[in-house]
DNA sequence: GTAATTGCAAATAATTTGCTGGGTG
DNA sequence: CACCCAGCAAATTATTTGCAATTAC
């Protein structure tokens, strides 16, 4: 149920964010479970778990290897349309000699309705 | 004093150890002021704070921009010597339309000690 | 003398864990 | 019956903060 929850949004939500959607379903679910299950599809490579700089994680129910958007306003998380670049983990492996298993690549800014305000507050 | 601590050292060192160095020229320091410093250090620009899927930060001495390489098994950071792709903030910002400040590149795999062994402990 | 900065310890926030009990095959 | 997983609450960990004392200018 947690994996179709994540599935279902194309947000990026938070674990306390997960737990309040399963409650709806199973208003007796507890928060540890939740974190328990959304460990174990982390572990499984079923979803991403994404910390980008906040003290929380967000998690990510697209396990496929893409790249995001972060606004320093409001801190919401976003699905970048750029073509992932597997080959510069090769350029890494060859240069360094590294074993080079995945890449994340991070862009960060401002989205819209934060543009338009001073300085955005949570979401 | 802290500023030179992480200028004069190609790790990524975690606060806590940041704070052992620091007690070495100035025993009575505490932990609390070397989070303060740090956060100051980091809001003025000149350091970097690092959360690379660990539980604690890292910092970073170098406030310019370069890509990472972290080991997945002991948690080790190291800069790698990858140009720095400006242009895909403009990719972003054109496709997109957001506003793009900066951007981060991080690689995962394992560093040749925990290549070896079949898994890495701490540091 | 006023303002900035510290040490210390307590507070906070996110996440994890131990334990007991219920559900399932 | 053996086992797995949930609920609950307490524990853990990294970081922040309040406050009184100290330092700097």
């Amino acid at each position: 149920m947690i994996l179709g929850i994540l599935r279902g949004t194309k947000n990026h939500p938070t674990a306390d964010w997960v737990y309040e959607q399963a409650r709806k379903e199973l208003p007796e679910i507890s928060l540890g479970t939740v974190y328990r299950n959304l460990n174990v599809l982390r572990d499984a490579g079923e979803i991403m778990e994404l910390n980008y700089g906040s003290t929380f994680s967000r998690f990510d129910g697209n396990p496929l290897n893409h790249y995001h958007f972060v606004c320093e306003g409001c801190g919401q998380v976003t699905d970048l349309e750029l073509p992932v670049m597997d080959k510069l983990e090769q350029d890494v492996a060859r240069i360094t000699g590294l074993q080079v298993f995945h890449h994340r690549l991070e862009f960060y800014g401002l989205c819209p309705k934060c543009k338009g305000k001073g300085n955005g507050e949570s979401e």
